[in-house]
DNA sequence: CGTTATACATACAACCATGAATGAATGGTG
DNA sequence: CACCATTCATTCATGGTTGTATGTATAACG
């Protein structure tokens, strides 16, 4: 038994991949071995050893294969929303709640990422993805709703630096509260008031306005 | 060498603690041996083990001790704005965002535990303390929110369920944000407008408002 | 003042995960 | 068809961490 298709080893690297989103999933990081996830897979370490350099880079793969549908939905939404960047922003985190519940894989990874590892070292590539992750969804939020006020969708005032802040910063803290208790409420059913809510505040709030 | 005052053992027990809380915030809670924090501390394993019945042990007591100074705040926040529970939500929020900056203590501990622990075994008596703050928050939040709408200072129509929610995912959003990338902004200058904008959105938000 | 429990340090045994080294079997390639 | 690289399994050596057991000196106590 040894040596199959390079379909099947791309079979088995998936394999690997989503084995590793459960396991990581029920018992963190740092508590699983990549025995666990061989077995999982109905491997052995020699397969993990193969496909990946060491468990980092486990995690790193899995990171990276989430990425993927989510990108694909912020393009679907840069296609439907072209002239109106206020319904592009909503649209936008709309479809990254929902699809957070709804695709398993996505929902796994979010957790690991929010609950079920650490981030100590500034060097780890996982580290830095999330720091440009962070930085890249503040430029795009920031630079939506500037486009927003100048098409007088939001008030000219509008302290967009700040707003920009507290605005992902609610998306987040959504997505991360409902992913520690998912049974706490139906964010699904609820995801479209939720950001409404949030766009709320941009266009009422006088506390978000300059001077 | 053995064997000190009882007091001396308190402090010992507390240098403990804050060796714990350097350790955990630098390395990680799974990466951190007890070693490294008998050794930051200038003792052995032994008095580790002597305080202590695990790693695990140690980061409870870690976190039962960062618990008090927030208490307090909770206190003084509850006598000084007796009868508005608005503007008691609002101190509240921002005496603990800026509680978070100033007292290094507690802004290792909440970065420790957004970022450098593991939240897997719901068995665990820190996942259970996570659970409780979690929920106590919230009703804390929708209490205070219902008082407010009873004594008109909120719309009569608010959806206090929903309005919590968002609300309180801002808060710890805006406060595990700044955890993240400290240097991003000037959180302590900036609190109160957060807050501020937070309760915007429950007074002005359409969205928020039942039928 | 003698005894005992305390507050640590030191020493020891056991386990477990890692990473590399090796093996084996077959698919791809000329 | 022969050879080599691929794909995984198996084995081995190693180190590092844990928990406990033991040692020890002294503070607390009667």
């Amino acid at each position: 038994m040894a040596k199959v298709t390079k379909e099947e080893a791309m079979l088995t690297r998936h394999r690997l991949l989503d084995s590793a989103e459960t396991v990581f999933h029920s018992k963190g990081f740092s508590r699983t071995t990549l025995e666990d996830i061989a077995q999982e897979a109905g491997f052995t370490r020699g397969a993990v050893y193969w496909h990946f350099k060491n468990k980092s880079d486990v995690f790193h793969a899995m990171c990276e294969r989430a990425r993927l549908p989510m990108e694909e939905i912020a393009e679907a939404v840069t296609d439907s929303a072209l002239n109106d960047p206020l319904e592009h922003l909503r649209l936008l985190c709309i479809s990254f709640l929902k699809k957070s519940v709804e695709d398993k894989h996505c929902q796994k990874v979010f957790d690991i990422l929010f609950h079920k590892c650490e981030f100590v070292d500034p060097a780890d590539p996982v580290y830095k993805r999330q720091q440009e992750a962070f930085k890249r969804a503040e430029k795009l939020v920031e630079n939506l709703l500037k486009r927003a006020v100048l098409k007088k969708l939001l008030p000219i005032n509008l302290d967009t630096r700040m707003a920009t802040i507290i605005f992902r910063a609610t998306i987040e803290g959504i997505l991360r509260s409902w992913l520690f208790l998912p049974q706490h409420y139906n964010l699904k059913n609820q995801a479209e008031n939720l950001v409404d809510a949030c766009i709320d505040t941009l266009r009422f709030g006088k506390t978000l306005q300059k001077k």
